[in-house]
DNA sequence: CAACTTAGTTTCTCGAAGGAAACTACTTTC
DNA sequence: GAAAGTAGTTTCCTTCGAGAAACTAAGTTG
């Protein structure tokens, strides 16, 4: 768990981890993966469920996000034998294994806002 | 530092926090940008070198996302007083606050790689 | 059988991302 | 003064990601 003590001094370039973050950069690429992700977590859903939910989404990109997701086995689809039929779609506990990163990533993103922020308010005092 | 104990469980969909996600992938996207993070971590280059060790990159590419990571201060632009002028290129301290986002992703790609792996072999063996 | 719901797919379109090659501008070396 | 090295910029072109709207398909209700 210590292991970040090392990792912080290492450059992060051997090509094998270039590659793996890039792996990892696709699979959440795209205008909604994440959002969809984040929606997930916090129980399954249907489709018209992320449809309401997923603000200004369409039907042809969520059906590709979700396709995207399956294959990746970051969630699941079920047909429920309902009548009409629905899908369930939820997060696999693979999916949630990208909790970590997804973590921070908000917070360096939350940080970041404050930084820029911060250096904007400089600038307008200063010039 | 055992955030994560509690953080594990939460659903990380809140709009702000989604948003925050958002804008690191932005900051991290585009085709080159981690190449060239991962490459500057091993010290600071001059353009020729970045362009000699960037597999691949052209002098626009490597010129714009350049000046992008520049804006959002993950990395500084020195011109030193040589002749001929030449520019060196180098991490900030800020640019190494991406280190546990980018070892995370490492980390993450290199396990579904396996993953990966074992589910062609699976799938092969099975049908 | 018309209208509505669920879960998508198809078509058409536009704008952004990215690449190749040529060009700028300055300086040193031969 | 031509060639080569520095650090880019500009132009033109192609491809990809994404959106809007229409359409499919199956079942349900009245």
């Amino acid at each position: 768990m210590n292991k970040k003590v090392f990792i912080d001094q290492k450059p992060l370039s051997c090509p094998s981890q270039l590659k793996a973050i890039h792996d990892t950069m696709d699979i959440l690429s795209g205008k909604w993966k994440i959002t969809i992700i984040g929606c997930l977590s916090f129980g399954d859903k249907r489709f018209m469920d992320l449809m309401r939910e997923v603000n200004g989404i369409g039907s042809k990109m969520l059906s590709k996000e979700l396709q995207e997701l399956e294959i990746n086995g970051l969630i699941s689809r079920t047909v429920q034998p309902t009548k009409p039929v629905t899908v369930e779609y939820a997060l696999t506990a693979y999916g949630q294994t990208l909790r970590p990163i997804l973590w921070e990533m908000a917070d360096w993103g939350h940080h970041h806002r404050i930084k820029v922020k911060a250096t904007l308010k400089g600038e307008v005092g200063h010039g």
